[in-house]
DNA sequence: GACCAAAGGTTGCATTCGCAACCAGGGTGT
DNA sequence: ACACCCTGGTTGCGAATGCAACCTTTGGTC
């Protein structure tokens, strides 16, 4: 008898579809909470802030406008106001207003910032190695990668 | 001349597997982001109810020990024991002792709850079906399946 | 140059989350 | 029976998040 892949019981998706979307969210669910275990282990802060710093670090002058930030971490506006003001509280980072637009706001790191960007590095990657990368081979990566590039692509015309 | 994917500033890492990890985590968020929008605009509750209720709905007579729940939505127990609080005083959910073990809790979903449930799915799976599924042909979701479900295999001896 | 819509940020308030401490029931060994 | 540790669940409190309302600046448009 042939198997086939059936309608399930959520309604309308086959199994692999179904399994694929319920597989994508808990794969990441469970990542980011392996990665911000062994932060906390460390006694380091949690992830946004590494994202934010690593954000900044790699910018050219280590700036940025808070909109941009926004756009690439895909945080709201709100998060984003905040998270900044966390860090600059800590000396991470520091806010200026832009020059040319009187609404815009500069994040800069800090050499404090970048330090403790790179006292978290080993730790955020030694995770993400352990539960991901070392999952795989090149070629794997390297579809998946694809994949995930597709999910934001735009769809309409 | 060749094309080499090299290091990147990140440290340690190729390029790929960089962009793969980042493309993961960002692909998630925003998938998650489009269905809470979803969710939110048409005045429905957020994700973690559907996927609570989504658990009862399909367990066996409607119901299931709360460690068991956390265990299926990566949930640590605290955030079992709120979720279920929260929908029990909607009246989506009644909790109820557990006879054999004098430590267990029972969800059990009421007629209320399956309601609801039937009543998100469609813009549940609009959503999903908009900014995910149709992105992808079969041969992808199959793939994709295969590898997320690596993820969350164990990788010691 | 006056009006208006939109963009960039901020803030108050309510909800939710994270952590650690806690309590009660079960299982095991003596 | 007792001591012990583990598991299942709850709770207080401080921190982060979500939402909506708000303010200022900018960039048209007439």
């Amino acid at each position: 008898m042939k198997k086939k892949t059936g309608v399930n019981s959520a309604g309308g998706w086959t199994d692999t579809e179904t399994s694929a979307w319920i597989g994508l969210v808990r794969a990441q669910q469970y990542l980011i909470g392996a990665v911000e275990d062994a932060l906390r282990v460390k006694g380091l802060p949690p992830l946004p802030w590494y994202d934010f710093l690593w954000e900044l670090d790699r910018a050219p002058g280590g700036n940025l406008r808070l909109n941009e930030i926004g756009r690439r971490m895909l945080l709201d506006k709100y998060n984003v106001t905040r998270l900044s003001q966390r860090l600059e509280k800590e000396g991470l980072v520091r806010r200026v207003p832009c020059a040319q637009d009187g609404r815009g706001i500069f994040a800069h790191i800090t050499p404090g910032g970048r330090r403790l960007r790179k006292k978290m590095w080993p730790v955020y990657e030694r995770a993400v190695k352990e539960h991901f990368l070392s999952k795989f081979g090149k070629e794997d990566i390297a579809r998946l990668d694809r994949l995930m590039r597709r999910i934001r692509e735009e769809s309409g015309p």
